[in-house]
DNA sequence: TCCTAAAGTGGGAGCGCTCCCGGATTGTTG
DNA sequence: CAACAATCCGGGAGCGCTCCCACTTTAGGA
């Protein structure tokens, strides 16, 4: 009885129609044992009939479990909107997620006002845990977000502030080597690079892989570096002050596509010709920008899939209590090559 | 007394410190009338000191209310990945979202397979309503959805299945008659269109806006059409077979600004200068597309963010049991002139 | 001054679920 | 066939909150 008028129907409801307690029905639904095969039909085909489907408050209330995850994207001047790479990202972490049976629960972070309401809401027991991706240093985000009773895994590496945080980050320095390594390779012994902006963490890990790997070979570096921002005019304005600066250059390591893609046009414009006269290698082989450049671009490759698959792993081993193997986790990367280098 | 031992402070936790019962604590932290200075201060002392945050499964429980919204994101190819309007979306509607105490949840709904997910998902009250993005005619979703208990608002044309639907969106057909209008008044007669995917409603408006206003004015239309399926290199070979077919063409009507971007490859590839030859003109006025081209482009401008809002409202008024005046709104769009028309 | 209305407070019920525990039923073994 | 374990089932408690109702205190008018 008490059947709620024209409200959805309740694991009571279930149960009264399917003849069974609620204990009975609630075992049923949630596929536990000792429940007999005749009741567990019962249940499934009232829940079925009735067009049941679980109170999700009512039972996170009990489990203190919400089934929800947090991707936090912190970017402070809403470059994500033009960074391809998040959106694979956003929907790497949706499939994970879901294949897992977890929703995922995406929140933007745009200036210092948004970090106490994030805070609040990530405290609050909306979600299970948050993936985190804040990839300036300057970032205040990931100093607080060691407050919370949450647990969180990061992805990149969040500079300094992070230490003591989860991480799942490429190895930057390395794809900086292959890339250098593969221009030396052709040939080339003039290797400027195009860097990213220098409060980014990775932009810093691939100027120094790029200057290691120089420098380990005895070629000169100073004055072959410049800024370029993370943008394309940012990557062409910088190639056109690196070609004033060093004529004779004849390789260009660009630490983003999107940076090659402006390289490739100040070269252009310089009349240089890619890749008989300058190679260039790009880092993030962004499948909408390395392909499809004239000529198509010789670039880092890297899974932003696999490491999201990665975070969800230390997520889930923290949810579950376990202690993950390691603190942080640095995925490989590898040398996409092409027609520019 | 029978303060949790480790677990996080509940509202009973609260009120003890503050000297108060539990319903005076409760009203204090709900901004209630009712509740004297004294004690609303010494109860917000007291959450601050014990850093509490209210439970919200306990308090969806009773109020029926999730605080949350769903972003659905139905795009069958995976193509959301490569256009950015979808994230501008994504964003305003996060901000319009949080500025009013709500939470977006990201859905995407790539397969069919996802769809039974989905639908269980939001009728299992872990969201107050839903704003749906489903751009394709052919898509099952709407059907779907429209089975739902949960308040939905479509964003765009939803295609015949959509009927009956609440829906917000631009005036597609208006937008192509500026288009075209423009190009009429730059002395332009010969001109064609590069339309997106014919299973897209909106395409399908823009294609006849653009009909309608040539044989309004008495110009041809027959053997000026052809589909550039929303992409860059789409719009490319579409341009190339028309400037075949019309070889002294003199404006081009892009259905989207990816392919006005296309377009305008073609266009130099064939030696045509742009806008001294022939005159072009987008569609969507991506900030991140339209200006950046050579020349920067003239294109039909939309809002997404006025759009998502205006979803948003209709959705409050749904949620409190209002009738939104009207089930279809349709925003008016402008033309932002550039130098390509 | 008393009476009444408003302001302020506390206790209890209950949202819909899971989980614990005790009782009933069945199966297995000496 | 008794004894005991395994299986199955139902009732009760309780998760943390809001809301209703009854009660006490204060303010304000006659």
């Amino acid at each position: 009885m008490a059947t709620s008028q024209s409200d959805r129907p309740t694991l009571e409801d279930v149960a009264a129609y399917a003849g069974v307690s609620r204990s009975t029905a609630s075992r049923a639904l949630n596929e536990e044992s000792y429940v007999s095969p005749k009741a567990r039909e019962a249940v499934l085909a009232a829940a079925r009939d009735l067009g049941y489907s679980p109170n999700q408050a009512a039972r996170s209330l009990v489990t203190k479990r919400t089934g929800a995850v947090a991707l936090v994207l912190s970017e402070p001047e809403s470059k994500v909107l033009d960074d391809p790479y998040f959106l694979t990202v956003m929907r790497a972490a949706f499939r994970e997620l879901a294949n897992r049976g977890s929703q995922m629960l995406v929140m933007f972070v745009d200036t210092r006002d948004d970090i106490p309401r994030t805070m609040k809401f990530l405290d609050g027991g909306h979600v299970d845990g948050a993936l985190v991706f804040a990839p300036h240093s300057g970032d205040p985000l990931p100093t607080a977000l060691k407050l919370l009773r949450v647990p969180i895994v990061f992805g990149g590496r969040p500079g300094n502030a992070g230490r003591g945080l989860y991480t799942v980050d490429y190895d930057n320095v390395a794809g900086a080597r292959y890339a250098v390594e593969h221009l030396l390779a052709r040939g080339r012994r003039k290797i400027v690079t195009v860097s990213g902006s220098p409060d980014h963490p990775a932009a810093a890990d691939r100027l120094s892989g790029w200057q290691q790997t120089l420098t380990d070979n005895g070629l000169p570096t100073e004055g072959f570096v410049e800024s370029g921002d993370f943008t394309q005019n940012g990557g062409e304005t910088a190639m056109t002050r690196l070609l004033e600066r060093v004529p004779d250059l004849d390789g260009v390591f660009a630490a983003s596509d999107p940076m090659a893609a402006g390289v490739l046009q100040a070269l252009r414009a310089a009349g240089k010709r890619v890749p008989e006269d300058v190679s260039v290698v790009g880092f993030d082989d962004n499948p909408s920008i390395a392909p499809t450049l004239t000529p198509p671009l010789t670039s880092v490759h890297q899974e932003p899939a696999e490491q999201v698959r990665e975070m969800i792993l230390i997520l889930l081993d923290l949810l579950s209590g376990e202690t993950p193997a390691a603190q942080r986790k640095v995925l490989p990367v590898s040398l996409t090559v092409r027609s520019s280098a």
